[in-house]
RNA sequence: GCGGUCGUAGCUCAAUUGGAUAGAGCAACAGGCUACGAACUUGUAGGUUGGGGGUUCGAGUCCCUCCGACCGCACCA
């Protein structure tokens, strides 16, 4: 019995003895539609132009030179080609080997070896002026996917944060938490134009005064403001780490920006980029040679003033990310895409090309009913990810926001989120796993034998139904579908598979009894649910999700 | 005005990156439990993939051009 990769090599090998001068990839993948077969390659579309000949005859040709090898033959129940594709029906042997597998590996079933690629995966940061809001929930949920998904294929993944506590958005803060603690005193107390007007800094000022008394309404203006300043950072940062935590993500680094300035990492930055020839001085400023990549204009690394600009510390911070990565990933929103020219620059610069590669996760509009809700935090209307969570559950939200791919906008209705909740499909995949453990529970008491025989991968032969060998190819899918994930930075993919398992499933339950007077049956049947338990089990890890005994 | 992203079934979205007859869920309609969980399942209906041209064996996907939506166009962050 051959495994996929194997049974593709023999392919490739028929084909290229056909063809010498070309170069055939074959790789089997799933076809369009079960009645096809169950897997599938296209290679015959790339010989094409070598061959000279049509597809179809070529597919052919290939079919009956691999059919010549008698191994071959053990594996491949069938062979069809069709309109250019070869269609391979397998052995229920072949099938019943994936279950083995799973049970084998359990929890670590699907994990692809180390690539030794290191890569570095940034997403969620914001600013440090506010709760986090929706849009980061699915920046989140997405970009945290991600990293598991890529750690379960084998990379050597780095999550990291950047705090934006460096800028002038933070003096506004300061102002904004002063204005509020005056308030407490004096509730005309003016509230600065360009302050952040949300309620949510009248906690801290609360806390502030409640610690303090009206130690702040005798200290200097500018020295208050600096200090609440300080204090607000801390306080909505650690409340964005915690809210971030209850919706399972985990971070190996909070960078702060500040602390990179205080560092001098902004200065030498900039001296190693002045080193690396791409600076240049004009009206008084520096500029970074942006151009070069494509980028509409040079853009202004130090101002005239010498304070340098939000530019100067993604300099110094990408270095930094590049010092610990091979791949630099960002997740930004469809704002920044002017970002993209100028990391060019940078990785150019560096002399690592292409090192840098940004997700843009487009924009999400926010709905109540009819009505259509600004985000800005400025307007101070605002829809927080900790609502959402108390709203509709970390497992719902995560799963909703995975599941659509990042370059489609979205529209995201509260109210139709919170009435909806209950079809979310993640339910459905969390069903069809406490569905297999109601079952396992049931052969406990009354199958206990064959229970412990399925547990150890016995009697998988028995599997030859229709509906169990669907489920076993399914299985199988999720090494490739991990590894898929991983390569096209598309996690809601596995969002798809995980229903597509709880589908196969619910179908198999549907037409297979589990639990007979046959100990054969039986026995393999068991098999198939527990390994189909693993598998729903690790799919919804990687997406944060919980997978349930009971519901 | 210039640049970018997007437009797929009534609604929310897929389509493994140029491959087969464009697929799911929800909503609608018609069926299925005296056996392991009906939060399930079987079927029907629903499409000129925004419009029009082009590239090739083959286009939802690539190119051009209109239409529409959103986002950028700072020595802000």
């Amino acid at each position: 019995m051959l495994t996929l990769d194997e049974l593709a090599a023999r392919f490739a090998a028929a084909a290229r003895a056909l063809w010498p001068d070309a170069d055939p990839v074959v790789q089997f993948e799933a076809p369009r539609h079960a009645q096809f077969g169950d897997v599938a390659t296209n290679v015959a579309f790339g010989l094409a132009r070598v061959a000279r000949k049509k597809p179809q005859d070529i597919a052919s040709e290939i079919v009956a030179r691999a059919l010549d090898d008698p191994t071959v033959r053990a594996t491949v129940a069938e062979a069809t080609p069709l309109a250019g594709f070869i269609n391979l029906r397998l052995r229920p042997e072949f099938w019943q080997r994936v279950v083995a597998d799973v049970l084998r590996e359990g929890v670590a079933y699907g994990k692809g070896a180390p690539t030794g690629e290191r890569v570095s995966l940034e997403f969620g940061s914001a600013n440090p002026t506010g709760p986090l809001v929706v849009v980061q929930g699915r920046t989140l949920s997405i970009g945290d996917t991600l990293a598991r998904a890529m750690r379960h294929a084998g990379y050597d993944v780095f999550t990291e944060w950047i705090i934006n506590d460096a800028g002038s958005q933070i003096d506004a803060l300061g102002r904004s938490l002063y204005a509020r603690y005056r308030q407490l005193f004096d509730p005309a107390y003016p509230f600065p134009e360009d302050g952040y007007p949300g309620d949510y800094l009248i906690p801290i000022a609360e806390k502030l005064r409640e610690r303090d008394g009206e130690k702040w309404l005798h200290a200097g203006e500018n020295e208050a403001i600096a200090q609440l300043a300080k204090i607000a950072r801390d306080e909505i940062v650690a409340e964005q780490q915690e809210v971030a935590r209850r919706f399972r993500v985990e971070y190996d680094l909070w960078q702060s920006e500040k602390e990179l300035h205080d560092a001098g990492a902004i200065e030498q930055g900039i001296a190693r980029l002045r080193d690396l020839g791409v600076l240049y001085e004009k009206d008084g400023a520096t500029w970074l040679r942006s151009t070069d990549a494509g980028d509409d204009e040079d853009r202004v690394v130090v101002r005239k003033d010498g304070r340098p600009t939000y530019l100067a510390n993604d300099i110094a911070y990408h270095y930094e990310k590049l010092q610990r990565a091979d791949h630099v990933v960002d997740f930004l929103g469809p704002d920044h895409h002017g970002y993209i020219k100028r990391l060019d620059a940078l990785a150019n610069a560096y002399g690592r090309p292409g090192a840098f590669e940004v997700i843009l996760v487009q924009q999400i509009t926010l709905k109540r009913g009819d009505e259509i809700l600004s985000m800005s935090k400025r307007a101070g209307q605002l829809v927080t990810l900790q609502e959402v969570i108390d709203e509709v559950g970390v497992d719902a939200a995560r799963f909703f926001f995975v599941m659509l791919s990042t370059d489609q906008p979205l529209t995201f209705d509260l109210e139709l989120a919170k009435k909806q909740s209950s079809d979310n499909p993640v339910y459905y995949v969390q069903y069809g796993h406490a569905r297999i453990a109601s079952v396992l529970r049931k052969a406990r008491e009354s199958h206990a034998g064959q229970l412990s025989a399925a547990q150890r991968g016995e009697g998988l032969d028995a599997l030859a139904d229709p509906a169990e060998l669907a489920l076993a190819r399914r299985l199988a899918d999720f090494g490739p579908t991990v590894a898929g994930v991983a390569r096209a930075r598309a996690p809601h993919r596995l969002t798809k598979y995980a229903r597509e398992v709880a589908s196969e499933f619910h179908q198999f339950y549907d037409a297979c009894r589990v639990l007979t007077d046959d100990a054969a049956t039986t026995t393999a049947r068991l098999g198939l649910c527990i390994a189909t338990k693993t598998v729903l089990a690790t799919t919804l890890r990687l997406c944060g999700v919980d997978a349930p005994e009971t519901m």
